[in-house]
DNA sequence: TTGCAAACCGACCGGGCGGTATGTATACTT
DNA sequence: AAGTATACATACCGCCCGGTCGGTTTGCAA
């Protein structure tokens, strides 16, 4: 295996979701058209249905290959960290200032997913739930694990607190995609910081 | 003025706004289709273009009319207590337990618009940031009141909670709708009730 | 009573969409 | 060298959408 051939369709295969990710993360799913996706290659019809059988698996793959799995790497490399309270604020940091207009404008791709499609279609309401529930579990962890180091207090339930995270930050970036400005972001998620910080052991 | 035909004509109008408010929360302004709504009505594409000059103009007239007003009003009310960390908390309360199946489902509506409109057309994004300024501007005057009022720490600043709030009930819904459970708004919301319990004036 | 405009009807249109059927070139097998 | 399946290309289809336009009803003014 792992031929020329295969290699080449392979190729084929990640421009394909790589487009059609760019695509989806910009104008939805629904709205994403396979044509613009396909003139944008510069490539045809019958590669791209070669490679997926129909328009909602490959959205199925941009959201399992590209969005859950970015969502995931970012956020265990930022929980790396004895301090998971630091390691947050510095993702968020660093999100930040990154200023990454395209990004802003655009949102979270897996919020936009959730909010125009879990109603309509269970096939990708599942699999954005698995994404969340992930996310949940490493956050989590994360808590939980800086309870075992002393950092955080006893007091709070790192899975209550995994939750109101991930609400407040999908949150933000929903405010800043609207204000269509990063600044929003940055006040939405001011107040983020401080709760967090009101979880840390208060120095004896 | 308000003759029989007017009045008629008002009804009719509203009618449509209705409709078009339902199906809108229901699938998104792109996806709404204008023949669904006016089968659902009863009446033709005729009337609906005598009232509405395209389907833009519709949704506008949704957003402002309907989803804005809406949110305005209720909060409008929640807020007209001497301590707005309890009226927020109980309007969260009362969401939660109203349990209602169909907008849990649906999410918030003005955020399902900002998420699916912002990026693509302005004329939505400018009115749903007109909707944010006003929620922002109440919750934020209520916040400073409650400082005024001695119940809520004087070293926050009342603008950075405000941003905050609406982010982190903006994210607890998404997740709601996400997980089609509104149980999940409750574990999201729950850490909301205590960050605004640490805003509280501590008993001497 | 009559004229008229507001309110509404419904058949129709062009366009873009997702999807398919058929054709073709090329790498791999034997 | 011949045959074959893979990896594409291209032309085409039916559907449904937003939008238009001539016609019809109806309340009201004169």
């Amino acid at each position: 295996m792992a031929s020329k051939r295969e290699l080449k369709a392979e190729i084929t295969r990640e421009k394909i979701l790589e487009a059609a990710a760019d695509e989806i993360h910009r104008v939805g799913f629904r709205a994403a058209s396979l044509s613009e996706i396909l003139s944008k290659l510069g490539i045809s019809k019958g590669a791209l249905y070669h490679h997926f059988p129909d328009k909602l698996a490959l959205g199925y793959a941009v959201l399992d290959e590209c969005f859950g799995k970015r969502l995931q790497d970012e956020w265990a490399h930022a929980l790396k960290t004895t301090d998971p309270l630091v390691g947050i604020t510095d993702l968020l940091t660093v999100k930040v200032n990154k200023t990454c207009q395209d990004s802003l404008c655009c949102g979270c791709p897996i919020n936009n997913l959730a909010t125009e499609m879990s109603p309509v279609d269970e096939g990708f309401r599942e699999r954005i739930e698995e994404v969340y529930k992930k996310w949940h579990k490493q956050i989590a962890r994360a808590i939980l694990d800086g309870q075992t180091n002393g950092v955080v207090r006893n007091d709070i339930e790192p899975s209550e607190v995994a939750y109101f995270v991930i609400a407040s930050i999908q949150g933000a970036v929903g405010l800043a995609k609207n204000a269509q400005d990063y600044g929003m972001f940055r006040n939405a998620v001011r107040g983020l910081f401080s709760y967090l910080e009101g979880l840390r052991v208060k120095a004896a």
